[in-house]
DNA sequence: GACTCGTTAGGTGTATACAGCTATCCGTAT
DNA sequence: ATACGGATAGCTGTATACACCTAACGAGTC
């Protein structure tokens, strides 16, 4: 009875991971915008669990950062301070250059297949810009260069300043998409030639650099306010 | 009534946050060795209270990847592979040197006088060794290395980090103690150095070479077998 | 004697009830 | 009109009961 109404819920199946991957997800993918409050019943209402997994997956999120509970209060969203972002763009900017030199992963077929899909949505997204197309694009460009990581501590890491240097990144595909599309285009032109090399450290070399042109339109268009 | 109990117990206050630093460093300390079962139900005794904040505390440890907990076996601190430990050793060596140049902190004479004490009890050591004197003054030695990290992202990866490599790296104090104190005082003679002067930067190098040559002792001695 | 299967003890995973904290609203006194 | 204070609604934090899973033990059988 319980589990037929669990399957009936929008998952089929929802572990206490599960839970954690979709809500961080979903910061990332700004459906969770800074300030919004998370409240562990509606979840647990959503997710057909009770109230337990749900504060065990906020509480393991919280400890990554990306939200802030208080008591009596609630929980909501954080927005990074401009120092914080500082500090997490400074991080990926070292780290992205470590990519190729520890321990990297050999290039597949696959790989290269999924380089070349990518650039062919970036290039369509040019005429037609959606910020939740361009979100996801890049998303699953960092699953890919993630991937390729072979070092599990650097892999995490990478992850880590991931999630949260994605909700202020992506914020500015509001605005000035048709910029940030022509800059993904040329992103992945580059990833799709060290792909076809198979390059592991070309491809962090390109992160980095296009990490720091990231960093500077967001120092530019956000900060500055 | 309840009250009464909780300050009967081992603790003033135990906030999720405490427990889980406590069980952290119970697993750094070899408290806990690899291997070792945790109990949900039996630290809750201990902690005077429930098994909820327990679960909560042990959950995100469990995140850490320093614990590893199976449904119907239990919570078991997990032994790094061989593999694993190479990753977290090469990660510090190349995280150590960004100590000194990212955001450093400025070196308040607190921090020098606690360089002073440190060197003292290490040089105190090499003639009566114990393993878990040793174990403390390192710990000590990290919180006060991880306080001038300004970055607060870089800050978070080096305890990460630490924590990881901790249980493995003390395990050898059982063995070969005076060998380990002696390196103890060099690396605590060239940090006071630094401190004196006021070099973050140099504290981070002089990092970046101990933690090479622990890592060489480990290679030697553990990873050999 | 060895193997199989049912039983059981002991652990984690989940649901739920309740206690405690906080911000807000409203009535009252100044 | 305003400022203060208490009631209240709604959230998180904790305790507890129960369901479920797993491994180990022992009786029964070949």
């Amino acid at each position: 009875m319980s589990l037929a109404q669990k399957t009936t819920a929008t998952e089929l199946k929802s572990t206490v991971e599960d839970i954690q991957l979709e809500i961080v997800q979903r910061i990332c993918f700004l459906d969770y915008p800074p300030g919004e409050q998370l409240k562990e019943a509606e979840l647990a209402a959503e997710f057909g669990v009770s109230r337990t997994p749900i504060r065990d997956a906020i509480s393991r999120i919280s400890h990554l950062g990306l939200v802030e509970t208080r008591n009596g209060v609630g929980t909501v969203v954080v927005a990074l301070s401009a120092e914080q972002i500082r500090h997490v763009y400074e991080m990926r900017l070292e780290i992205a250059a470590l990519i190729g030199t520890m321990s990297p992963c050999t290039i597949t077929e696959t790989d290269c297949e999924m380089g070349r899909t990518l650039l062919q949505e970036a290039k369509a997204l040019r005429t037609d810009f959606g910020p939740r197309q361009y979100i996801e694009i890049n998303h699953r460009l960092h699953v890919l260069i993630t991937s390729l990581i072979g070092n599990g501590t650097l892999r995490s890491f990478w992850w880590q300043t991931y999630c949260q240097a994605a909700s202020t990144w992506y914020r500015q595909s509001n605005q000035r998409g048709s910029e940030m599309a022509q800059a993904l285009v040329a992103e992945l032109s580059d990833i799709n030639t060290a792909l076809e090399l198979g390059d592991v450290a070309a491809i962090g070399y390109i992160q980095r650099t296009h990490i720091g042109y990231g960093y500077q339109r967001i120092k530019t268009h956000l900060l500055a306010n």
